[in-house]
DNA sequence: GAACCTACACCTTGACTTCC
DNA sequence: GGAAGTCAAGGTGTAGGTTC
């Protein structure tokens, strides 16, 4: 089923980006001059997708609840091959997104039927951790323990090899060690989420984060099981583009 | 009991402040 | 100087209270 649409959404806005400060915040010069402040949903260093004077897509998104009325979603990146491609920069999306792709059925090879999904299911150690998902396998299923998905997101690269994560992340190390402690009771399952359609395969960022390279190596071999998903963006929608191969070491 | 609403916790990472 | 804590914006889901 890749190539098929697994989210679609109201056509976003184009412009360029001009600045991005204080993490959250970029301003965007949209398609008729107008220059907005957008809300930049990824705190990170964004290695590979920023651009200043590339292309963005942004979401108009007004609300009493906001003060942004726009989020930044997507970026022009010059790709693997040296044509340009569109990648994902919303942290929040992966999320949905991998449970979008579950519900379509598509990682029923690697997961097995699965009868119920929950979000944000408390956790590890004094149950102060939040598992992204939690599958409950259907009663069809071989394997009858519980499944935890911890979905990251990654936009940065090294030629076609996908790599997370692109800073230090304590966070990220933490994720391991819990994945690694659920089990053999429960399966554990780390789901990188490639949001650019240009990788074909997906490794530890040792360079960024040596020592969550040597964890994920250790969760591997413990058994946590590594599905890096790869999706490619539009303007209105979000395609799946399959799983990936995983090379413990780049 | 179902539906709705609100409050809260957690997630993302880096800059800044406070304290020892 | 280093460690620890706080804060930043917005989204999401859970828990608990209220209403019908």
């Amino acid at each position: 089923m890749t190539g098929t649409s697994i989210l679609q959404f109201p056509v976003l806005s184009e412009g360029v980006l001009l600045k991005r400060y204080k993490r959250f915040l970029a301003d965007v010069e949209l398609k008729d001059g107008q220059v907005v402040t957008v809300h930049c949903a990824n705190t990170g260093p964004m290695k590979g997708v920023l651009h200043p004077g590339g292309r963005v897509r942004v979401r108009h998104a007004p609300s009493p609840k906001r003060k942004l009325a726009w989020t930044w979603e997507q970026a022009e990146i010059p790709s693997s091959d040296g044509t340009l491609c569109w990648a994902g920069i919303n942290t929040a999306l992966p999320n949905k997104l991998i449970r979008a792709l579950i519900e379509a059925g598509g990682l029923k090879d690697q997961l097995g039927p699965i009868k119920t999904i929950r979000a944000e299911v408390p956790y590890g150690l004094n149950r102060r951790s939040r598992i992204d998902l939690l599958l409950t396998p259907d009663d069809s299923a071989d394997d009858q323990r519980p499944i935890y998905v911890e979905v990251k997101n990654t936009t940065w690269s090294h030629g076609d090899v996908a790599l997370f994560p692109d800073t230090v992340t304590e966070r990220g190390q933490k994720h391991l060690e819990e994945l690694t402690a659920l089990l053999p009771d429960a399966r554990g399952v780390l789901v990188p989420c490639l949001s650019r359609p240009d990788v074909i395969a997906f490794a530890p960022g040792d360079s960024a984060d040596p020592r969550y390279g040597d964890l994920f190596r250790q969760a591997m071999a413990a058994g946590v099981e590594v599905l890096p998903c790869c999706f490619s963006f539009y303007e209105d929608q979000i395609q799946w583009e399959g799983v990936r191969t995983v090379c413990p070491r780049l």
